[in-house]
DNA sequence: CCTCGACATTCCAGTTTCGACATGTCAAAA
DNA sequence: TTTTGACATGTCGAAACTGGAATGTCGAGG
């Protein structure tokens, strides 16, 4: 149910078409919570049906710009302060770990070794990407940048964490 | 896909009825990834029909204990040696972070030391099992050692991150 | 003027996941 | 003896997600 929400929260900063939210989606949230053109779609549709945002402008094209109403706002701060994040941990990579014992110990460092090399390379990506942002005083600059700080720190640990890893396999 | 590799993965460790996945499941995978009973039992059959796994025996109650065919060894192996492991990195966590401007600072404080609270309880809990569980020296400890120890970094990194981030609303 | 790429939406078929419901057996404790 | 709780499996509908196809418009560069 966090597709809607995280809809919400990118109305909550500026009204915006299905297009540009899914341009969106596929850049600064594309590590965070995944979705595809036909989920946007659908789920801004049921909003707007529920009153949760309406559209404030017709543009060009079809484009139907959409804008938070009250009742999404409020939908939006129930969900950041009332309800319980659940820990949504389902890590394909962290699954593999359990089973590398069917392969040989050279395949097992090499899947481990592959993985602080993945992680490198994503928290180089991510610095760089921090690089190219001037990051304003806004609120969304803010909590981008945490969230970016997140990402540098989750792949460092992963990184050091996969070659100590690669280095127990005996 | 994955939770087919993850029932082929358990039974080759050892032959296991559904229920006894199920346990398995709810709690050294919970962490990692979380299956219902339905999806089980569901995916159990579909890979008996396709010749993966087989029943090595039945118990009371109607119990069936499924082992692994060569052909569900070689799929595993398959899956982990010539199959990329996908990031699926969908985090409702981390979500919640890019919307916190709608908040008052006081309540998107209180998001992030909670947040660290629940990584230092993760972490303990974590630190807590590790110490009640006497680790062999056969390949599911080696590699069950090896994810807990994620798990530790994983919790630890995240405090530290949610604290800093706290420091860090104005 | 024309073409091409970016803009923009809608629909759909198939798979995966979730949560609940339904059913029944066995062993041990009360 | 009865009752309770763990054992054990199966099925269903709804919701979420995936990936792609279909359709069309607009603006800029050649």
């Amino acid at each position: 149910m966090s597709l809607r929400h995280a809809l919400l929260g990118l109305l909550s900063d500026r009204q915006a078409s299905g297009y540009d939210l899914l341009k969106t989606f596929d850049t600064s949230l594309a590590n965070v919570w995944p979705a595809t053109q036909s989920q946007i779609y659908t789920e801004l549709s049921k909003l707007a049906d529920a009153g949760l945002i309406s559209v404030a402008a017709e543009g060009p094209r079809g484009r139907k710009e959409y804008t938070l109403a009250p009742e999404g706002l409020a939908e939006l701060r129930h969900w950041l302060t009332e309800t319980a994040p659940q820990r949504n941990t389902r890590s394909d990579i962290l699954l593999r770990v359990f089973f590398l014992g069917v392969l040989t110990p050279d395949q097992a460092r090499d899947y481990l070794t592959g993985l602080a090399d993945l992680s490198a390379r994503e928290h180089a990506d991510l610095a760089a990407l921090a690089d190219t942002i001037d990051w304003g005083e806004d609120g969304l600059s803010v909590h981008g940048r945490i969230a970016l700080e997140y990402g540098l720190r989750f792949n460092a640990m992963r990184r050091d964490w996969a070659e100590w890893a690669a280095a127990q396999i005996t």
